[in-house]
DNA sequence: AGTTAAGCGAGACGGTACGTCTCGTCTTTTA
DNA sequence: TAAAAGACGAGACGTACCGTCTCGCTTAACT
């Protein structure tokens, strides 16, 4: 959260005076500017529109979110938390294989829709999209490269390049393609991928 | 171009009545928009701006290009005409080895800080890249594609998977790494991936 | 006019580039502004609201009168211009009386509300009301002097004082009692004074 | 005081429950409202920065002033009650004439444009300014009034109408002349104004 | 040479969103 | 129970940009 929330676990005795922040509006703002980016898309997820579509005054929302990219950002991250888990049991290579397969759906759904634009909007505000990477995809690729890393020291897998790089080879292949359309991406394609990049023993 | 302008073969005999377009303004509108984009920034390169920095009035720019998608693909793909051609005579590794150095420069750079906005743009109004891709990757892929496919038939890499894949694999992952501040780019982390990816002969 | 409007005489040759500006908005603004004073009250008479009113842009208004205290008193003048002329022929005293007496009817009506508001906006915005001064009473309160200077001049009156503050004398106790509601005005109590700040002769 | 504030002998019996209204508060109100006033001026006086600058909740001030009108009513008056008082005993034209001029003095000073703010304020807010001229105005008045009567009485001036009028003619002409900036007011012009109203015997 | 069609700059205009300010109310803690 | 702290909805502020329009001037092809 770029939101200066108070952290879970810090304020059980400190309660700072006056009215506590309501968390039905935040969830309200966060939901509503989610709903908004996937059915109206970028250029109409505006503050104005968020304000409008769920009750809450500009002024509340420009508080805790003072950037539209740390809305939009927070905003995804909300619903992004209970997506495309990384399973952490089974075959490594069955796990990345399933898991590119449903990362390939997600891009072509609203999902991905949606993360597209917030990292159209990372650019366009601060001209890089390195937050999107630290805060989303940084934590999913380093519990994939630690998979990776798994697979590497059980022999599991014939790639000897650094785990980093190969998570990269399959997941920035697969958003490049996508992205740009340069061509259908089924279930199919992520999976001849994987193995492609990591070459599975056997 | 998107500009409707009359092609260059077309017009020898189809002369249009009028005052003819005026190509100094139109490219005094292409250059003063990469400028503004080079160093204000997507959100600072409106047609206001534009207009002003240029003393072209803003209903001429509208006229040619009527979206500001339009206008930062044309202006774009202007500058990159002369930037970064593939060569084609040569050693393929050696010459992807060298193209994908120089992309990874050119990515650190302006360019690729401008690249990246036009892209913002473009997923920002339309919601897709898919033009972009269209209209500048897809050529120079083109090119790309054809110089690995003789390079499998000439037995140079190891690569068997299709050429398209490769090329995807190796500029997929540099602009994935780059977009999201994943790593730093360096000419040598480039030909390392070049390697992998192609697995060249000897 | 505060409103940087052509002069009617300078520019019958000249003519400026650009669109003309629409004096039917000009119109509209200003007796919009004038109507929801009158029927609103000041507080109410916002540039949001008048935008409203007319289906003029907030914009337009902005740029012709940058500041509201600006419109109100354009709007004001755009009004009073055809209200309470003072004639020229006839007997002094006559005139001033009957010209009292309607200012009377003024101030205890929608003139006298509007006025009181414009003048209110003036002190709100510059702390004083000097720009109404000049740009109002001044006109009238010149026409004034003179016809009580020709009084004088003409022994119809017995007053020597200087014939502005004679003018003051009048104007000046109407709006000090109309204003703070000191007393019940009436045109009988507007010729009582007249004549005793006056003293006709005979 | 609109504020229903204890009157000063009244608590001694009836002590009500709870902590007790704390008249330091108050008094930081009423004083911080004035000082904003001379100093800012009418539009920066706002409950926000009589808060912030008295340290005082805007709740805590909303209690006792439920307008603005209210407020700044109030802290005139807090002001304004040690301000030109009108000595009892002396000739009456003297104590007119030296009052005039200080009145003069007032208005050119820091009292004047707070009492103006107040003024425009009552106007924006309720359409008139009768309760400024009922709870500020009227006492001097009547005490004014008195002290010509008995002028008259005692056969020390000319003049024969209303004392209430000669009052209005002294002190609107001034206060008209002042606010619309008609003519530069000094303590003779003021005191020429009262011999020309009054005409002293003698 | 005169006409005509289009290019072009200057500037007005309605509309939408921006980011900020104040208002007045409400909720919670502290004294 | 008074008062402070602070969250919040409402709505106006003044500004930026968008996209359209109405002008008048210029340019070149066509009559």
């Amino acid at each position: 959260m770029i939101s200066t929330a108070p952290e879970p676990g810090s304020e059980t005795i400190a309660r700072r005076p006056g009215r506590p922040r309501s968390t039905a509006v935040q969830q309200a703002i966060l939901q509503g500017t989610y709903r908004l980016m996937a059915t109206q898309g970028l250029s109409a997820t505006t503050y104005e529109r968020v304000a409008a579509a769920t009750g809450v005054s500009k002024v509340t929302i420009y508080k805790w979110w003072p950037t539209r990219e740390a809305l939009l950002v927070d905003a995804f991250l909300e619903q992004a938390r209970t997506f495309l888990p990384l399973p952490e049991n089974g075959h490594p290579v069955a796990i990345v294989r399933a898991h590119a397969a449903s990362y390939v759906a997600a891009l072509n759904g609203t999902f991905g829709r949606v993360q597209l634009a917030v990292i159209a909007e990372c650019i366009g505000s601060s001209g890089t999209a390195a937050t999107f990477g630290e805060r989303y995809l940084g934590k999913r690729r380093a519990a994939g490269v630690a998979l990776l890393m798994r697979a590497q020291k059980e022999g599991l897998i014939g790639a000897t390049d650094p785990p980093a790089d190969l998570y990269d080879m399959i997941y920035g292949t697969l958003f490049y393609q996508s992205t740009f359309g340069l061509r259908k991406l089924t279930a199919g394609a992520a999976r001849r991928l994987v193995d492609r990049v990591l070459r599975p023993a056997g």
